[in-house]
DNA sequence: TGTACATCAGTGAACGCGCGTTCACTGATGTAC
DNA sequence: TGTACATCAGTGAACGCGCGTTCACTGATGTAC
């Protein structure tokens, strides 16, 4: 069999992977020992320089992998939800509810996304991490990958016509505080099982409220 | 002269000290050396074995301590605002200006709240840091923390009647969003020096359209 | 198709250094009587 | 008021260990001609 399309080696993959495991577990990036990290990974020491020239390179690189691996998801969570939304609301309204789109769609996404966190706690534990982490430069990377996230859900909201009549910054803003405020439950989430029924109320919560606020705000200017 | 009251004793202080600038600095609390703090505290590395028995409990000491020093402050610079916002509004009245009570207070709750960011900045990175760090007796310290800044800031929202007619549990949950976007909004206030002036208007833009949500749903039930 | 060479990912041994931790000691302060 | 003892916060030397890093080597794969 000819080799398949592997634009990772077979080392840098195991390393890779060995320290998501480990800072999941365990660790800071700043406090992830090479020859720990090696033993995880069932490598030699030395192979890590063959890979990597620092620590932080490593670091870098299993960002962007994290990147990849969830913002396209990410993406297609949202236009599953919307798909749901739609049949849904052709079953409710022969029921008679009265739930509107922007709530419905809103349920649909925190089910989606929290079913999502939950398949990959590692990813989300890391990139929290290291967001408030020790390195200026993965903190940097990891803030450029939320702006990303955000921008990605900035354009299905307006899509999808959630906030009719809100102006693109303000609807950005407004991304990007969701966005980063789902990750911080994610964090609770995976951590505190006996709440997730709780802290997935509290996200839909934060979301319709926000939503709510922006459309108040839109027209009328005060409070 | 007698000796003050020290709670605390002189070498203690000093690790203290020492670990919370090195990790502000440079350092998240797992990747902090025993010898490199005695190094920073200008004492011997034995001296630590005499205060803590490990690591993490220093780590537990100096939480405390930060939850100390930023507590009561935050309470009274919410106070303060309110005062100024009464001051404020018996002026604007007579410029006739229709800004409301709860965009006032706002408006000087975030101002001196990112002031107060700015004089300690240390106890706002090191918390954050630790609140996603590798040390789950840290992370369980420090959310209750912020359950204790959320259960104040609750308290004082429903004093100041801003959101009249809003449940208490709902109050709470919004007071611990808050809080929590605040933190955060903090950390990027004292990374990103170019975009602090967006980031107060940002944090006060939230507050207002999540007060203003909360306010639309408390009666009405639909979006 | 075969041969020669280059590149690449991996190994294993060895280095010197800084680490956490222990032990025995010191000097200052507090307490009993 | 003085003396004896205990406690406490600090020092300095010493330990053994694991760390990051370097060097020389190997074997597999890719490339030139």
């Amino acid at each position: 069999m000819t080799r398949m399309e592997t634009p990772l080696a077979h080392g840098k993959r195991l390393l890779l992977d060995a320290a998501l495991r480990l800072m999941a577990r365990t660790h800071s990036l700043s406090s992830l020992g090479l020859r720990e990290l090696a033993r995880e990974a069932g490598l030699n020491p030395n192979t890590f320089y063959r890979h990597f020239a620092s620590i932080e390179e490593l670091g870098l690189v299993l960002i962007a992998r994290i990147g990849e691996q969830l913002r396209t998801p990410l993406r297609q969570l949202r236009r599953e939800a919307a798909q749901r939304t739609l049949e849904l609301e052709r079953t409710e309204q022969l029921l008679g509810a009265d739930l509107s789109r922007g709530r419905l769609v809103c349920r649909e996404t925190v089910q989606l996304f929290f079913d999502f966190v939950s398949r990959n706690p590692e990813s989300f534990i890391v990139g929290m991490r290291e967001l408030h982490g020790a390195s200026p430069v993965l903190r940097t990377a990891l803030r450029e990958l939320m702006a990303d996230f955000a921008r990605d859900m900035a354009e299905d909201i307006a899509e999808f016509g959630l906030v009719p009549g809100v102006d693109d910054d303000t609807l950005l803003r407004m991304a990007s505080t969701i966005t980063r405020h789902l990750f911080v439950l994610a964090q609770d989430y995976l951590e505190l099982l006996h709440r997730q029924v709780d802290i997935r109320a509290e996200a839909e919560e934060l979301i319709i409220t926000l939503l709510a606020g922006a459309l108040v705000l839109r027209q009328g200017d005060r409070l």
